[in-house]
DNA sequence: TAGATTGTTAATCGATTAACAATC
DNA sequence: TAGATTGTTAATCGATTAACAATC
C-alpha cells in the first residue's frame, strides 16, 4: 500500500526546495553527512517544523537524534524538481533579457541548459551570445523537434508574446518560462510559468508606500521632475 | 469609526493588483466607465468573488447592478501600490540583466523611474545604456542622498550581492529589489523583495517532470527521429 | 418593478505551526 | 541510559470560495 507515492508536492514547498539545495550543498562542503531540520531552518530564517514537513514531502526520512542525510537529500530534491538530468532549452527573443539569461552560468545548477537563441530580427540572426547562436524563428520548430527541446524561455516584447507562445506550442514545446509582461491564456498541453515582475514590484512598492505613509512624511519634492511616458 | 483604514492588504491580493490595472486600462480605452467583477474575472481567469474581495481591499465600492467605476479603481489601485507618483531608482550592477532592466520602458507604468546604473568595473563606468549613465560605486551613497533615491535594483553577481546590499543600506536605500540568486539576511529598515528565478524554475521543471513521469513514458529514443507532426 | 451585481457573513480549503510520543 | 531530533497527529491561521440579502 505504502509506496513511493508521487503525490504532487505543494507549490509553496516546491518554491522552497532550491533554497534547501543551496544550504545542503554548503553543509556538504563543510564535510557534514547529516543536517538537522533546525540547522537548515536557522540558515534560511524558517521554522524547523516547516523544514521537516517540506523534506517529508520529497520522501526522505531523517534519523531521530541525528538529522537528515545531506547527500541523499540533495539527490531527492533534485529528483523531485527534475533537476537530476539537465534539460535543453531555447530562448525566444535575443534582446537584453534573453541575452542576459543565455549568459547566466547558474542555470546549469538547476538542470537547465540553454542551447540557442531565436529572434525574428535578421540583424541579430547569425550573431552569437556567450557562445550560443542566434537563429531565425523559422528554424525553431524544426530544431525543437530534432533536438527534443521541451523548454522555451520567452523574452520577447509584450506584443510578440502571444504569437511566440503559439509558435512554441505548435513546435511541441512542453514548458514555457514566460518573462514577458503578458499573461498568456492557458495553452493545451503546455505548462506556463511566469516571472511576474509587476507582481514582485507591487509587493516592494506597496510596502515602501505604507512605510512612508506610516512615518507620515509627505514626498520631498524636487524642482523639475520629468514626466515619464509609458 | 469607519475610516480610510490603511489596513495592510493581503500579499496575494497585492500581487494580483497589477493585472487588474492592465485589464481596467483596456476597459477604459474601450470607453467603459464601469466594469463588473465578473467581467474582470473573466479576462483574467479568476472567480468574480475573488475580484470583489480584492477590490474591496483597495477601498473602492462598486454599484450593485452596475459594477465598479473604472477610472476611480485604477487610481485607487495605483495609490495602494504607491504607483501614483513615480519613484526614482538606481541599478547596482551594469551587467546584462541590469542593462536589460534599465532599458525596459514598461517600468514607467509601474511608477518606477530608473535614473542611473552603478558598477564597480572601471571599464563600464562612463558608458551609457539607454541614455542612462553607468557611474562608479564610489558615487552611490552621495548621489542616493542628494537625489533622495530610496529604491535600488540589485543585479550584481551572487558573490557581490551581500556587499552591495550593505552598501545600499548604508546609503539610506529603503527598498531593495533583489535579482541576484543570493538570499539576503534581513537588513534593519530595508525592505527586500526578491525575484527568485530558482523558485520559479523549480515550479516549471517539477511540473514538467511530473508530466513526463505521469505519461509513464521513458524518454523517446527513437532509432531514426520521428517526424514530429508540426 | 425586474434584472444585475454588489458587499457581507459563513463555509471550505490548504498551509503553517504546535505538541509530543517514537526512536536513534 | 540520556539527549537530540524525527514524524505524526491535532490546532491554528489565512486565503479562497459559497450563499444570499441588500441595493442600484
Amino acid at each position: 500500500m505504502t509506496e513511493d507515492r508521487q503525490m504532487s508536492i505543494a507549490l509553496p514547498t516546491i518554491r522552497r526546495l532550491p533554497m534547501y539545495i543551496a544550504v545542503l550543498e554548503k553543509a556538504l562542503q563543510d564535510g557534514q553527512t547529516h543536517a538537522s531540520s533546525s540547522q537548515i531552518a536557522g540558515a534560511l530564517g524558517l521554522e524547523s517544523i516547516q523544514v521537516r514537513k517540506d523534506l517529508a514531502a520529497v520522501g526522505v526520512v531523517g534519523q531521530p537524534g541525528v538529522g537528515f542525510p545531506v547527500g541523499e537529500l540533495i539527490a531527492a530534491i533534485e529528483k523531485s524538481l527534475g533537476w537530476d538530468n539537465a534539460s535543453d532549452a531555447f530562448v525566444i527573443g535575443a534582446g537584453h533579457l534573453g541575452t542576459a539569461l543565455a549568459g547566466y552560468r547558474g542555470f546549469g545548477r538547476y538542470g537547465l541548459n540553454i542551447v540557442a537563441l531565436f529572434d525574428s530580427d535578421p540583424a541579430k540572426v547569425g550573431q552569437a551570445v556567450h557562445g550560443k547562436k542566434i537563429l531565425p524563428m523559422e528554424k525553431f520548430a524544426d530544431l525543437a523537434a530534432r533536438l527534443h527541446v521541451r523548454i522555451a524561455i520567452l523574452t520577447v516584447s509584450a506584443e510578440a508574446a502571444i504569437e511566440s507562445a503559439a509558435l512554441a506550442a505548435e513546435a511541441g514545446i512542453k514548458a514555457l518560462w514566460n518573462f514577458t509582461p503578458t499573461k498568456l491564456a492557458p495553452i493545451d498541453g503546455v505548462i506556463v510559468e511566469r516571472v511576474d515582475l509587476a507582481a514582485s514590484l507591487a509587493v516592494l512598492s506597496s510596502r515602501l508606500a505604507s512605510l512612508v505613509g506610516a512615518s507620515g512624511a509627505a514626498r520631498p519634492q524636487a524642482a523639475d521632475e520629468p514626466e515619464s511616458e509609458v
